[in-house]
DNA sequence: TATCAAAATGTAATCCATTACATATTTGAT
DNA sequence: ATCAAATATGTAATGGATTACATTTTGATA
């Protein structure tokens, strides 16, 4: 591969003028440009990145950081961040964490390393302390999850007052017995749903019993047909309408009702949350929250490489839309 | 953020010897390493992978090109690649190209930058005698979609062969008019899908008619849907099933199924192709054949990891299964 | 204790591009 | 034709790590 140095011996510059002719062109007369780009495209030259890198001390990457790559709700705010950071002249490192510590730390050592020039999280927020000190060093947007700390600068949508609108909604309707499937509470959206749901529940002066709460440990399918399958064996006939805080839940329950000949929304009603694609493809099409999840990656990378810039950022909320389809 | 300078100085050695501990801890004396990890431990260093990355003139990254992020079977392959890649000390670079060139030759100049070290592209080859010249340069394993080219590496399954069965087993079924939904011929799987949907209705002496096939542009559900309302409303009554050659296809064809109350299996049979978690979900479970795709993204990694260490390769094709379930 | 090979450590070149500063060339006014 | 100012180009330092080669230290042996 050749190098700058080869481009200049060929056009009969030094490195110093190549080098204007890529970044200032207009430093450089149209005479020797034209000589130099002459002998770039003879010699096929691209500039080595890493060479630009370290000299720059940049690396023009983003650092994304998923609990799972398989779930689709992350995928749609992958999709936002990755074609907006391109727009910036950015790429994106897409790691998964399993939600582990040592994942998450592994991945965070890129921004020790230079490798990545800044980060978005959606891992819920494992240990504070730490995350509050490396953003102090480097530039970090959570997206999604959040910790209210100052210091950490987060976008999300109010999921507390979506729960509480989207239960008020099922009350409404009737429904007076109302199961939630949540996800492990170590996630900020499970805690917030879960508190959006009770006051909904206490405003109607609905009492309210620990086992009216499911609680799954994965964010599957399986794991939201395990739960309605759990459910319905102990509680049949006890409640009317189901809650899933994610869309994938309640896609699994579903089809566990559908499998038993529960029919929807008749015998049974179920909501889920985000809107993900796969909703409008369910037997009934599923009530849901829609999240704009393409936005909120999108607006995460503006404020990200605004933060690299060491621009000022506020934290932002994006609105919610409760879609009410066949499912309720 | 600290060099390896200051760790030199602070730990009083050189920095020879600092890269030691790092890279050949062996080499260099026990009370020495132990004075430069104090050394480091204090500091907080961590070696920066741009100055490493020049020297060594790697960069330890894998570009992955994707026509789309949100297709479920391509998502499933990245995830196989992302924890491959990982455990080889590579980070991945996950690139959608939307299928255009101008997009995939943006992500291809990542390898001349230098900021790659080798790609996994399952993008139909759009331009291959570029393809073939860039492979000569740099190391480039192709997945799932594929060329025959002697110099190209791929990874696949025999598509042909699959459809060929899936469709016998149709046949088998008593079917006589089934109705192919295929994707856009530019993918290699198409044609090859198609081939096999020829072979067995030959192999059946079914006469095959050009529109007994649904072409579409597009990989969603959406388009799924929208072929088989149009298949419903030209042909109503004049097939018993369908085959379409992506799960995301059957899905989308299936929801319309269900929309108009045609009953599953029983008026019309349904395949997909992929075996994505969602056939799962639907109602009734979508028959489809199986492609170990985790698998196909994990081996692709050795592939390339071997390609970049110089070795020799050889291409190869994955077993595929047929998941019989509900829908046929 | 002197000697010498082996082991440990250090010096300095190298990877490639950018850019401050120095030098050369051009421009335009007189 | 002359000269200062403006413009174009070149020289060399720089970013942070690795490593070939040179030098020093260690420790076993005579």
């Amino acid at each position: 591969m050749p190098t700058i140095q080869d481009v200049a011996k060929k056009a009969g510059v030094s490195v110093a003028t190549v080098s204007r002719v890529l970044n200032t062109p207009s430093a450089v007369t149209e005479k020797t440009r034209q000589k130099v780009q002459d002998a770039m495209q003879e010699l096929d030259y691209a500039p080595s990145i890493l060479g630009r890198n370290l000299r720059n001390s940049e690396s023009r990457m983003l650092l994304v950081l998923i609990p799972k790559i398989s779930n689709p709700f992350y995928l749609r705010i992958v999709e936002g961040i990755e074609e907006t950071a391109l727009d910036h002249g950015y790429n994106i490192l897409v790691c998964q964490t399993h939600s582990k510590t040592e994942r998450e730390s592994v991945y965070f050592d890129l921004l020790k390393n230079r490798l990545a020039d800044g980060a978005i999280t959606m891992d819920p927020t494992i240990d504070k302390d730490k995350l509050v000190q490396l953003a102090r060093q480097f530039p970090i947007v959570q997206c999604s999850e959040y910790d209210k700390d100052k210091s950490l600068s987060y976008i999300t949508i109010d999921s507390e007052l979506a729960a509480y609108q989207m239960t008020k909604f099922l009350l409404k309707q009737g429904h007076k017995r109302i199961v939630l499937i949540n996800s492990d509470e170590k996630f900020l959206y499970a805690r917030e749903r879960k508190k959006g749901f009770h006051r909904a529940l206490k405003e109607f002066d609905i009492e309210f019993e620990d086992d009216w709460i499911y609680k799954t440990n994965d964010v599957t399918f399986e794991a939201g047909q395990q739960a309605m399958r759990s459910l319905l064996s102990h509680k049949t006939g006890k409640f009317t309408a189901v809650f899933a805080v994610s869309d994938v839940l309640a896609i699994g329950a579903l089809k566990e009702l559908n499998t038993q000949g529960v029919h929807v929304p008749d015998e049974m009603a179920i909501v889920g949350f985000d809107k993900i694609d796969f909703t409008n493809m369910t037997f009934p099409r599923l009530t849901t929250v829609a999240q704009p999840m393409y936005k909120m990656g999108s607006i995460a990378v503006d404020m990200l490489i605004k933060k690299i810039r060491g621009e000022e950022i506020e934290d932002v909320i994006l609105d919610h839309e409760l879609i009410i389809r066949e499912s309720t």
